[in-house]
DNA sequence: CTATACATGTAAAAATAATACATGTATAAG
DNA sequence: CTTATACATGTATTATTTTTACATGTATAG
């Protein structure tokens, strides 16, 4: 029972990008500082954008940033988001399944777990600035948004 | 996010052995009954039986009964022990995570999850008794222990 | 016009989970 | 005491899912 890297990926950047608001930062950095697949990351990004969470610029000095607040993301928001699947059984082959208690009380647990994650959000994840940013070796100062 | 089909056929089966309480059942038939794998279910049962929530008996006329009153059982309990990892992030790799503070976050709703789960035992998921066995095409009362 | 950075589809590789196979051990029945 | 049945247990194969790599396209700054 764990979250696909996908969705760890996807709240690293956000993260990353909360830690640095109104920078415009390169996947091939973000990428590099957290030693992930540049490839699969781009992937995860592109998601990010499609569904709103990020805006991208193209071309030189291109780059991504966040396309909403950090005070407004959720990490439940994220993960619903990214994580396709929350059927913690599979029922869909399971004979008893009209007549099985389980599901129900998996369901409740699985609100439960999402109740709790709909209450931080990535402003609050980050809530010491750039503090963990630091722990980058290569870590440097983005230029700023013209 | 899922639980294993590991865990899933070991709560399967210990509803099917809480449902005809007293009665030695065949993990053949269990294993027919449910449409599943017979090798495989053969571990998981190894499994419940080493974990003390069923017992076995080998030989003609053998099989396994719960070990422990079926309302003594929770589904978290069983959760717990059968799924092997409850980390939901991968930190292990990840640079950030002295200074994270989503790992918290995570723990804080994995613990909400398996709260729920605790308070259901085997014998509230199967409050009308028998009642999903009949699901079974094939279902007839087996015998009762000697 | 060129270097850079995101966009996007396809394919391969890796990791994990599930199943099959083979063989051993215990018990009841005849 | 022999045989059929049922659990025990290790190894190997298959299937599924997830992750990564590759290839190529498009947009933008300088």
């Amino acid at each position: 029972m764990r979250l696909t890297r996908y969705t760890d990926y996807a709240l690293r950047v956000l993260m990353y990008l909360a830690a640095q608001p109104d920078q415009f930062c390169a996947i091939s950095k973000i990428s590099a500082d957290y030693g992930i697949s540049h490839n699969h990351l781009t992937k995860v990004v592109h998601d990010l954008g499609r569904l709103g969470f990020v805006q991208s610029l193209r071309g030189r000095n291109g780059g991504i940033q966040l396309a909403r607040p950090a005070s407004d993301i959720t990490v439940g928001e994220v993960v619903r988001t990214m994580e396709d699947d929350f059927t913690m059984a599979d029922c869909a082959n399971c004979i008893i399944a009209p007549g099985c208690g389980l599901n129900p009380v998996l369901e409740e647990a699985t609100n439960a777990f999402l109740a709790v994650i709909d209450r931080y959000t990535l402003a609050e994840l980050c809530r010491s600035g750039t503090g963990f940013m630091t722990l980058f070796p290569a870590f440097h100062a983005t230029r700023p948004t013209t």
